[in-house]
RNA sequence: GCCCGGGUAGCCGAAUUGGUCCAGGCAGCGCGCUUAAAACGCGUGGUCCGCAAGGACGAUGCGGGUUCGAAUCCCGUCCCGGGCACCA
């Protein structure tokens, strides 16, 4: 039996170094008849050193990858990082160390760790967003978009974050404060760069059914783009001769629309109304932040304008108020007011002494948003209301004072950012030509280094004089460079795409190559992303494809979200010191074992607890393996096939290669996957001496023990390669996923369970293809039966082929 | 408030289409090896009786229901997690 013991280190520094050696993982653009499969995990942002979550997304992704390889298919299974972004330049404001180097000290760690992991990663294609290689791409995309007029400046009230000194996209707020850095957003009118996403809202939510998500996601991204119908109705105000659109929901409700509010940014409010009231109600309202606005219970406040509007249905004159319960951001920034049928409104009426008029019928009290008949509508009295909202509609349509309308949730990305560490965006801006385009040639316009990266509400490029100041690619004049640098996001939203064509110096990618791999055909991820970087990368592939850059509509064919890892139950984090460092755990017990208790704490789908006892459990199965594996080669001679009749183990080890085959291959079940992995090792530990007294048990035993390695190599490469080629002397990622011999998988007798009215009273073997009528004869005739009746008759018998009979005794 | 998930052993979790079997791991307990400990191996691992074979009784948040049979389906209810939240 061998001496030396599992040694974890050792077996996984030697294949990391045949891996690299020999490039196992790189693949070409080159169709060569396989089926071609892009595994993707989202790239990481390097700061630091990697995280568990990092191990988690890494050890699913590479165990799909393995899985997929050998299932045949050619697999684009590559790596970058997500290197621009506020961390470091913080970081750099803190300690003046360039944003680069920290940066890039980072990446160093994260590929070491990633190399330590065993990670099957084709590092030739391997990129970093911040290098002038990929962003000279970022920016020529920038200008494709630009030109299709996707890529647009515009003065807008936008959010800013006075502690990171920057605007804010819609999505990077939440509840009213910076997502990074938790400071409450203010709002700011500015001038800024936008994406003009809303244009694909509609191609954005329906193609959510052509892509195979999860639901929540699919959920998630369908309320964010918030697509409403309803209609556009016009109000007019007679003292003004202005005319005041609304979007409503629900024109059904139109007769019960009792008075009218305008948002307090609306520009027409002082033009209504400049009395010190209003004026009073503006500033403060202005002032506010968007989460003191929001807030739950916020009484519903509001000053009236003194003005009226002309109800179109009915001719009514309903007064005007300016109230921040009514967004600007939202349809037109007014709104018609219908107490009686919308809660907000309700309210409003209430503490303002305003009619509250009941147009539907339903519902114990007001305010009533369900459906009904129409009422106190003029001759659209009786009609349900759905069928009400069509006629209004037309018969709005047809006075011209109306139509159908869709409003969305959805804003328009705003992608520019005062800061330092970022793509710049390639536009000059010329007194005499505007706003001018950077020449292709002249790409990239690479990010100048500077001396004080401070946040001062101007991005720190203005004060890079030399950088700062061209001529005009137009016109020959003095001009300045756009001193705003890009979202991350924007980095992060096609870098898919050029992982499939990483080398390409004449272009970002080459089209054929692009839709050689494009789709991702599995993508995995952090659900933390189900909105911004999804919703972003889906908008620039269609946008991409509509300039004729790519074939996908959809970047991602599947997703997949990782659950959260947890410790002790407790969410891990520096300030509860329960962090656990990948690092630490693959320096102690070996990568596979921390690859593969990750993966089996629990479906990877759904969070994990880590424990560290239940690492060293996983270890111990590592070690067993490896045990039966070197047992295995001593005590038996290499051998094709399994001979003789076919034993326990043998049978266990087809029942194993067709659970880990569809745990793994259907619903990502790895934490199943391997306890069948394990299940066979024990079944192997269990009967190996009896087994290596015969030949035919010998060679039963190495099989099985192979079969254990081919198996475990998914999640655990190094060790699945070390016994693999011990026992065959061949290399396991080179052999095809084994197939299990369906004639031992099922036995030829099946153990029938007996029970009395549900409950089981015996057991008996009986041959698979057993009549029913036998089964139930045979259970009629159970000793163990007949004792358990106490009297009762048999009035029923429910028999499943195979499984049971039930008796039913009265 | 609305929309999704989820509550199974001391802990993480199996049970894939309504069908016996709470798989696997951890902790615990017992034994072996050892001067001892660690490591490792073996056994046990819902409760109770039993030296054992075996037997008895249980369990899926709570309360009902459907069914020959329910963790699984239906109704109600509680708790936990996540998402959205003045979007007219």
């Amino acid at each position: 039996m061998a001496a030396e013991s599992y040694d974890p280190r050792a077996i996984e520094r030697k294949w990391q170094q045949v891996w690299a050696g020999e490039r196992t993982w790189e693949v070409s653009n080159e169709d060569d008849g396989r089926p071609k499969s892009y595994v993707l995990e989202m790239l990481p942002y390097p700061s630091g050193e990697p995280h568990i979550g990092h191990l988690k997304v890494y050890s699913v992704g590479d165990a799909i990858a393995h899985f997929k390889r050998r299932n045949g298919h050619r697999v684009l299974h590559p790596l970058g990082y997500d290197a621009f972004g506020l961390p470091a330049e913080n970081h750099a404001i803190k300690t003046g160390q360039h944003p680069r180097e920290s940066t890039e000290a980072s990446i160093a760690e994260f590929r070491r760790q990633f190399h330590d992991w065993g990670i099957s990663i084709d590092w030739s294609r391997e990129l970093g967003t911040h290098e002038p290689a990929y962003y000279r791409w970022t920016q020529w995309l920038f200008l494709r978009l630009y030109e299709q007029g996707l890529a647009y400046r515009r003065d807008a009230a936008v959010n800013w974050c006075p502690d990171d000194a920057t605007v804010l996209a819609n999505e990077q707020v939440v509840d009213g404060r910076c997502e990074r850095c938790g400071a409450v957003v203010e709002p700011r009118q500015l001038e800024q760069w936008f994406f003009k996403i809303t244009d694909y809202a509609d191609r954005l939510l329906e193609d959510l059914d052509t892509v195979d998500w999860p639901q929540n996601v699919v959920t998630m991204q369908r309320n964010w783009i918030g697509r409403s119908e309803g209609a556009e109705v016009t109000f007019r105000c007679d003292d003004l001769g202005t005319d005041y659109p609304v979007f409503t929901t629900r024109p059904d409700t139109l007769f019960g629309a009792t008075f009218f509010v305008l948002a307090p940014e609306h520009p027409d409010v002082l033009r209504l109304s400049d009395s010190q009231e209003v004026r009073d109600y503006i500033r403060r309202a202005l002032t506010e932040s968007a989460e003191e606005r929001g807030a739950e219970d916020r009484e519903k406040t509001g000053v009236p304008l003194g003005r009226t509007v002309t109800n179109p249905v009915n001719g009514e004159q309903i007064p005007m108020y300016v109230a921040d319960y009514v967004l600007m951001e939202y349809g037109t920034g007014a709104i018609m007011a219908v107490p009686a049928h919308d809660e907000r409104d309700f309210e409003f009426a209430q503490r303002h002494g305003i009619e509250i008029r009941r147009v539907i019928e339903g519902g114990d009290e007001l305010p009533y948003a369900g459906d009904g008949p129409m009422t106190a509508s003029g001759r659209f009295d009786g009609i349900r209301n759905r069928e009400g909202f069509d006629r209004i509609v037309e018969w709005l349509e047809s006075d011209d004072k109306g139509r159908p309308a869709v409003n969305y949730r959805l804003r328009d990305w705003l992608l520019s950012r005062q800061r330092y560490w970022g793509c710049p965006i390639p536009i000059v801006h010329c007194d005499a030509c505007g706003l001018v385009p950077v020449p292709d040639e002249q790409l990239p316009v690479v990010l100048p280094d500077v001396e004080d990266y401070a946040p001062k509400g101007r991005s720190p490029l203005a004060a890079a004089e030399d950088w700062l100041h061209v001529d005009c690619p137009s016109c020959g004049g003095a001009a300045r460079r756009e001193t705003d640098t890009m979202d991350t996001f924007v980095d992060s939203s096609w870098y898919f795409m050029r992982y499939c064509d990483a080398g390409n110096d004449r272009a970002p990618w080459d089209r054929e190559a692009l839709d050689g791999w494009m789709p991702v055909d599995q993508y995995i991820g952090g659900v933390e992303h189900a909105i911004l970087h999804l919703m972003y990368a889906r908008f620039f592939c269609k946008a991409f494809a509509d300039i004729g850059l790519l074939d996908a509509q959809e970047p991602f064919a599947r997703l997949f979200t990782q659950g959260m890892v947890t410790r002790d139950g407790a969410k891990m984090s520096k300030s509860k010191g329960n962090v656990v460092s990948p690092r630490a755990i693959v320096d102690e017990k070996g990568a596979d074992a921390a690859r593969c208790y990750i993966l089996y704490v629990g479906h990877p789908a759904e969070g994990g607890d880590w424990n560290d006892k239940g690492v060293d459990g996983i270890a111990r199965f590592l070690a067993r393996l490896w045990r039966a594996a070197a047992d295995a080669a001593d005590g038996t001679e290499p051998s094709e096939a399994p001979a003789g009749e076919p034993t326990a183990v043998l049978r266990k080890a087809h029942w194993a290669i067709d659970k880990v085959t569809r745990d793994l291959g259907e619903r990502f079940a790895t934490h199943t996957a391997i306890a069948a992995v394990i299940e066979l090792v024990n079944e192997i530990t269990k009967h190996r001496d009896e087994l290596l007294a015969t030949p035919e048990g010998s060679s039963q035993l190495r099989f099985a023990t192979a079969t254990a390695a081919s198996l475990i190599f998914p999640f655990a490469p190094h060790l699945g390669s070390e016994a693999y080629e011990l026992l065959t002397g061949r290399r396991v990622w080179e052999e095809p996923w084994p197939r299990a011999d369906e004639s031992l998988l099922g036995a030829d007798t099946a153990e029938i369970v007996v029970q009395l009215n549900g409950k089981l009273v015996d057991r008996f073997q009986a041959s698979v293809d057993s009549t029913d009528a036998e089964l139930e004869r045979r259970a009629r005739a159970s000793e163990r039966l007949a004792d358990r009746l106490d009297g009762r008759e048999i009035v029923k018998a429910i028999v499943v082929p195979g499984k049971l009979v039930n008796l039913v005794g009265r």
